[in-house]
RNA sequence: CGAGGUGUAGCGAAGGUGGUAUCGCGCAUCGUUCGGGACGAUGAGAUCGCAGGUUCGAGUCCUGUCACUUCGACCA
């Protein structure tokens, strides 16, 4: 009963996962298409979500020391060129500019794809001394790279996001920013989205173009998925060197300083919905949703329903995020709007409840039906938010958990692989041979990371049997 | 980039063999309803993706073009 699909409109998960997602994020008015191939409108509703999780995260970085910075768009070709893996990576996917107003430019201009290059300009002007170290900047902005495939929020065309570029005296600091930041990341996955996920480093083959070492953070999607979450790079001195960022050290020798940088973006929305969503459209964590609470009247033409409504909502209004809706759409198609806009908890009062001094609450995960009083009803309503993190959570960290497996030799690997969705640990030599092997022979199975708490399932490579270097999840990605 | 598919009202669709466009949802107004997507009446809304061509006449036939989409390839 409580699992049943009231809402037709959205094609079922278990139908046609790929359609379910594009049904949820048109249904529940995250975005719009644009004329523009891969470019998406993001609209009130899906910006909102945005709005809360950039002050969240925000707040977390500048609790840190970090300061947000503003670089300009457009990225000079020879600028791009400075550093060659970098340049290599990232040219394919480029927009340039090559016209300004009536005149041809003389140099091509290209539309940020990322702005390590832009910083590194920047600090050159800026770094002179270790007393200028360390710099802990941030920027919120969008990027832009021509994909060939879109997907709302997933993969688009340009995309918000934000970038940190960090530059420090050591080594040593330097992983430790890494590091910490891709903590940040994994703290807000779990205690902001109720996102549980693997992390860990990319092998040599996955990592960003020019870094040293590259942190992932790896949420399962609910069918098996990998979205890859969130990254951390570790650039060692190559940029500085390229760039020829240097300052003096107190013992008055030059030296290169050592630099990071790291970022999300709106792909966590698309995360959201692929790892919480339910038949019924969209489920938002609490602490990120534009709406936590909606009053929902009950026979508000009846005296006195939309007074009292009104008040509870003023009541609420002072520690949630609230809405009442009292246009006159049924009580029906309110139920099914908000569920579909994934509203973690709805409040129904009416006449019943106003004699009675209650209302009703009900949990959009498990939609269970709760009367409480309405003397304590911010206490009642913060713990049904907390519940609904809670469950969230926990229901996703079971997905991830059936959903991974293990595989010992290839024939193994490869039978999981083709038959059961999901993450596979396996041992692995090391070697770039067998990732590009096991992509070819599964159609698409990648390395996710070598995770932070690496485990010892066997001595030899899952693929090719030479002895084992490291434990690697792997798994399809978006 | 390779192979297929689709473009008709805001959305989803119907429109054999050419004759100036139909339906459902949605939208607007009014009335009856109202505790799980209400019902009736009336009404507005489309130069049929775009550009050429054939024809007395093209949503329909021909050519070109653009966009979207599916599956591959590619995607730090």
């Amino acid at each position: 009963m409580a699992k049943e699909k009231m809402v037709e409109q959205i094609t079922s998960m278990d139908t046609d996962f790929a359609q379910w997602y594009t049904d949820v994020v048109k249904k529940a008015e995250l975005v719009d298409y644009s004329g523009v191939h891969g470019c998406m409108i993001i609209r009130p509703y899906g910006y909102a979500i945005w709005e809360n999780i950039q002050a969240d995260l925000d707040a977390r970085f500048k609790k840190l020391g970090h300061e947000n910075v503003y670089m300009p768009m457009f990225i000079p070709e020879s600028l791009l060129q400075k550093e060659k893996d970098h340049v290599n990576g990232f040219a394919p996917e480029c927009a340039w500019v090559t016209v300004g107003g009536e005149n041809k430019l003389s140099e091509r201009l290209a539309i940020r794809p990322t702005s390590e290059t832009l910083f590194c300009e920047h600090y050159r002007n800026i770094i002179h001394s270790y007393r200028d170290l360390p710099k802990l900047y941030n920027q919120w902005c969008s990027v832009v790279r021509w994909e060939k495939t879109t997907r709302p929020f997933l993969r688009t065309s340009e995309f918000l996001w934000q970038e940190g570029h960090t530059m420090h005296e050591t080594e040593e600091e330097a992983l430790r920013e890494t590091r910490q930041m891709l903590q940040v990341y994994e703290d807000f996955y779990r205690e902001s989205l109720a996102i549980p996920a693997i992390v860990g480093r990319k092998t040599e083959k996955e990592k960003f173009a020019g870094a040293e070492e590259t942190y992932t953070i790896e949420p399962m999607m609910h069918n098996g998925v990998a979205l890859q979450g969130g990254t951390s790079h570790y650039f060692g001195t190559g940029f500085c060197k390229a760039f020829d960022i240097t300052y003096t050290d107190k013992e008055n020798k030059v030296q290169y300083p050592h630099q990071t940088s790291w970022g999300v973006s709106t792909r966590m929305i698309g995360a959201i919905i692929m790892t919480h969503g339910d038949d019924n459209g969209l489920i938002l964590p609490p602490r990120v949703a534009p709406i936590q609470v909606v009053i929902i009247p009950a026979a508000q033409h009846k005296e006195g329903v939309l007074e009292a409504a009104g008040a509870l909502k003023d009541k609420l209004a002072e520690s949630f995020r609230v809405k009442l809706d009292d246009s006159d759409n049924s009580a029906g198609w309110k139920f099914s709007q908000y569920e579909m806009k994934g509203v973690p908890v709805r409040l129904e009062i009416g006449p019943r409840d106003i004699a009675s001094n209650s209302c009703v609450l009900v949990s959009r995960v498990t939609r269970e039906k709760k009367i409480v009083s309405l003397d304590n009803i911010v206490e009642e309503v913060q713990a049904m938010l907390d519940q609904v993190h809670e469950e969230l959570y926990n229901r996703a960290l079971e997905n991830l958990k059936s959903k991974t497996h293990e595989a010992k030799d290839f024939d193994e690997f490869t039978d999981i692989a083709t038959n059961r969705p999901g993450f596979i640990k396996a041992m692995w030599c090391g070697d770039v041979e067998c990732e590009d092997k096991i992509k070819d022979v599964t159609g698409g199975v990648k390395s996710r990371c070598i995770p932070f708490d690496e485990e010892k399932l066997s001595d030899v490579c899952a693929c090719c049997g030479k002895p084992a270097k490291h434990l690697v999840v792997w798994g399809r990605q978006y």
